[in-house]
DNA sequence: AGCACGATTAACT
DNA sequence: GTTAATCGTGCTC
């Protein structure tokens, strides 16, 4: 077992576009619940939302009690709950004033593999995390992780280094489900992707039934 | 009033 | 196997 390095402080203080980019291959842990098990999934999916003037961001609408960590320090849990029943996870970018934030839209899960598949109601693998709504279901995360500092000990939500990916994994495009924002924002692509995670993964895989 | 979505269903190939 | 359409749900401003 090499040393585990958690994802600090300096590296949520950084562009979003370049924190986003290199969120893929991280991995995302949750503990604190589930028996004492730890959860944890590779991210391979995430969108950049970055200040008032970006019109996908929900920043726009000023400091409000909704955004009000969006605009505090960076390496802080975003969770906002829409559509009547989903919660999404973000994560803060940026100094403090600015408010930016990483929206995490997808994971492969690594750890925990039975407790997600009993959160997810029995569901195929293939649709267990793949999509921002869904992961939150399956690690556990709503309301009250809103405002966790992912870099403080004892935190049930943070990240850890994982894989590193070549460009040539990644693939980059518009957000997703921006209906009615105007462009540039419509279009801007703030989207990025592993386009196959398999190949990296080797013994990053623990748990049962993990293939 | 309007949503940064997901589950389900229906209609394809 | 895939894509397209529908709509529930409750928080936000």
């Amino acid at each position: 077992m090499s040393a585990v390095k958690r994802l600090v402080r300096s590296f949520f203080d950084r562009p979003t576009l370049e924190v986003a980019r290199d969120l893929l291959g991280a991995r995302l842990v949750r503990v604190g619940r589930f028996a004492g098990r730890r959860l944890s999934g590779i991210i391979v999916e995430t969108e950049a939302y970055i200040g008032q003037e970006d019109l996908g961001c929900h920043a726009k609408a000023g400091l409000t009690p909704r955004t009000r960590v969006m605009f505090g320090p960076p390496g802080h849990a975003y969770v906002y709950f829409t559509y009547g029943m989903h919660w999404m996870l973000n994560f803060v970018t940026e100094a403090a004033g600015k408010p930016a934030a990483v929206l995490v839209r997808g994971l492969f899960v690594t750890e925990g593999a039975s407790v997600v598949a009993l959160r997810r109601n029995g569901r195929p693998r293939k649709i267990w995390t793949d999509g921002p709504a869904k992961l939150c279901q399956a690690f556990g995360i709503d309301k009250r992780l809103n405002g966790t500092d992912l870099c403080a000990p004892g935190a049930e939500v943070f990240l850890e280094k994982a894989l590193s990916l070549p460009e040539s994994a990644v693939t980059t495009g518009p957000r997703v489900g921006l209906n009615n924002v105007p462009e540039p924002w419509k279009s801007i692509p703030w989207r990025f992707r592993v386009l196959d995670i398999a190949p990296f993964l080797r013994d990053n895989c623990t748990g049962e039934g993990v293939q």
